[in-house]
DNA sequence: ATTTTTCTGAGACACTGTATCGCAACAGTA
DNA sequence: TACTGTTGCGATACAGTGTCTCAGAAAAAT
């Protein structure tokens, strides 16, 4: 009975699990954004045929899902910090962070619930964070308004980023001579303020922005916390 | 020469200009959302090959673009508005309310910048409001914030609105029983604060939170406009 | 050892966005 | 009026896509 009498052990599949997809997928899309993203494609990176996916997701939505949740992941962070504002500062930070390491998500963000464990344990600590400070409603109107002005203001972070990327012009100056269109659009007259403001306007640090407009929307929480509604 | 002996006239391919197509593809993701919209599908509504599109358009994402701009000729109001801040809350009001007529608005705004006429309009018609009540960059930032905000908070009611659909129950039902998956997550006492919220949380109208997060946002702004930044 | 159950993956289906390119209808010229 | 150059249309083709079905192989149970 020598080596070749015997049989290869037949091949058995490779192993698998949700983690492995994910962490594939996402490894997919932060290299070649959301459309690079196929079911055929993670299945190969793992060396898998396509079908056996369907025994861990049963749609590819589900797999955005679980994408989106992992994400949430890198968001909350690790140590417990102080008031209600800091919280909240903190997290629109940290998902705006996460979305400049992971493009992709600016596509997802906002786009469907997100009922994870990691995006639960966001909102549970946000929510922890805010509890007793006024109530529910309130505090419930607070987390919301906050969480709309960030996932706004990233998505359209993300979304110019990737027009200045495509011109390969900065942020102004891709205002500015963005095809011809804007230009002759604004030249006609038309467009009074617009114009101004694409002349007069200084080129902004988008962090700087993003935090600017956060500070405000935190000062009306701060407003509405602080008495409590009529 | 009988009418039988004469040719047909030769069939003449069907008049064809870009308000048709738009329109077209509007008709489509009013019935079927922004996934019912293919180029064969839309060429098909009109009569025409799929390839004569591309006489018009040259990708799928410009004829998305289009679409993204006639909304928003529903979205410029009329007649001129009141002060600064009757002019952002009727934006932000007339943007969800054209975005309830046509949901898959909600997939695409804020996901590229908006640089069609009518969009063009609007952004006039918003910075025209507040011209001289600040300097530019304030101005620009409160713009900015505003239209985050209702980007984002648009964004999410419709993706609640998409999934209460998908189960048929109401917000609060759903959040309650949205697959054993989040009553099981609530059980493990792992998530108190976001326990209580969903118990004790009252059932609040879309409309009327959406405004109130708005005048919360428009309070900020409101502020800020008031004395010259620093 | 044999039966039952489970799982896997090859192939198929109905689509998608887009490139290519032959053909037909038009405009302009002789 | 005959011809030719140009344009633009659309049939066909290509390389994908998400997902279904189902024959067969491996694992578990008997």
């Amino acid at each position: 009975m020598t080596v070749w009498d015997r049989p290869e052990p037949p091949t058995r599949p490779a192993p698998l699990d949700r983690e492995r997809i994910v962490a594939a997928a996402i490894a997919l899309a932060d290299e070649g954004g959301l459309e690079a993203v196929s079911l055929r494609k993670v299945a190969a990176r793992l060396d898998v045929g396509p079908m056996r996916l369907y025994g861990y997701i049963s749609t590819k939505e589900e797999l955005f899902d679980l994408m989106v949740d992992e994400v949430h992941a890198e968001i909350l962070p690790e140590e417990p910090l102080g008031d209600w504002r800091e919280v909240l500062r903190v997290r629109a930070h940290r998902t705006r962070q996460a979305t400049l390491r992971h493009e992709w998500l600016a596509d997802l963000l906002g786009g469907r619930p997100t009922l994870g464990p990691n995006a639960l344990a966001v909102t549970e600590a946000t929510l922890a964070a805010l509890d007793g400070l006024a109530d529910l409603d309130t505090v419930m109107r607070a987390v919301e308004t906050v969480g709309a002005y960030f996932t706004g203001a990233i998505r359209r972070e993300i979304a110019n980023l990737r027009a200045e990327r495509a011109t390969g012009l900065s942020k102004r100056d891709w205002q500015r001579a963005s095809g011809p269109h804007v230009m002759r659009m604004l030249a006609t007259g038309r467009f009074p303020a617009l114009a101004k403001a694409v002349h007069d306007g200084t080129e902004v640090d988008a962090e700087a922005s993003f935090a600017t407009g956060l500070d405000w929307v935190l000062d009306a929480v701060a407003a509405k916390l602080a008495r409590p509604p009529a």
